[in-house]
DNA sequence: CCACGATACGGAGGGTGTCTCCGTTTAGCA
DNA sequence: TGCTAAACGGAGACACCCTCCGTATCGTGG
């Protein structure tokens, strides 16, 4: 790729993730994006094929932290219980700190063509891995999937960031999962 | 109103309903409805000033049904447990016969200027019910909030529209959020 | 039965969005 | 420095929601 391609590339990219975690998906468009980025659309369309393939690339750096927050969370102090919430609550507020994310992704879960379904993976192995620390320790009910917490969590997500709830409203939805989730 | 708006409007409304439980919401445009239905697209925002208020109107006899649901689940044979997940499969099962109408309405909750906010009302008190029944049996863990639930489920039922799970995949999640909603 | 005013109708077109196409410009190598 | 493949830019195609206004129709009072 040339030079001058490269440097488009990732001045549209990091532009894109300003305004995409500024506004949200919707209220973005691309001419706005190319506009801002000093270039014409078509550029932007040869570099990102579609609006979505441009929001894959402008939330990609932030995907790539899930998993260092899922070890974390596993690693952090209290029971079973506290280090789900704990896994939970990181989850959420990394879904929700683009506006519009936590719907797109969660949505996505289980679509292998959608744009977005190497984060949906990157997520899931996350989930997967605090089932299977939880699990070993005897602390989940019968059978938990990770793609069905997954969706879950993800669901709780997406309506706090539809309706900008606070914490405590999205704690108090997230103790319910894990209470159902859970043994005992 | 004249004869010939009233038999348009309940022809709008009819096709309405008809595409937009075929195709889901987005899939279906106000061309597409006026030309369906035989009218000019003027005509149809006569009777409807938006998009959305027609899509209100033609899931509303729907909706009113919600409140016999509640009560047939709730006079249903079985615990607390059993009585409870009905609700939620009833629930669910209303929220995702509308292709897009699950994630509209939950989506609304809570935001009285949306066109859906009669739904979103009708919605939380069959919800207030059923917590309210099941409160005075001593069945649910500490305060739980008709919102809460209606957000929770809610959630679960714009993940199973949108990704077009199965009765048991939506069974499996319900059992989560009614494990951690029940006492013991 | 007719004339007339209020009501309803239809569809062209405005505004905004995504995305394509192609003539023009530029980078980078020989 | 000259040449070619690569990249650029933006006009415009197409689709969407919605508005506006000239035309047609209903239904009533004479």
């Amino acid at each position: 790729m040339r030079a001058d391609a490269v440097r488009n590339r990732e001045r549209i990219a990091d532009i894109a993730r300003q305004l995409f975690r500024e506004k949200g998906y919707d209220a973005v468009s691309m001419d706005e994006v190319a506009k801002t980025a000093g270039v014409g659309v078509g550029t932007l369309y040869r570099h990102f094929p579609t609006k979505e393939a441009l929001y894959d690339a402008a939330i990609q750096a932030w995907v790539e932290t899930v998993n260092a927050a899922a070890d974390k969370a596993l690693a952090g102090e209290g029971d079973a219980r506290d280090r789900l919430l704990a896994w939970f609550e990181a989850y959420v507020d990394f879904l929700t700190r683009h506006k519009g994310a936590a719907w797109r992704i969660t949505s996505a879960m289980g679509d292998d063509d959608s744009p977005f379904a190497a984060k949906c993976r990157t997520y899931l192995n996350a989930n997967q891995r605090v089932v299977d620390a939880l699990s070993s320790e005897g602390a989940l009910r019968g059978h938990v999937d990770a793609m069905q917490l997954c969706r879950l969590v993800g669901g709780v997500a997406a309506v706090v960031d539809n309706s900008e709830l606070g914490p405590e409203a999205a704690r108090s939805m997230l103790v319910v999962v894990a209470d159902g989730v859970l043994a005992g």
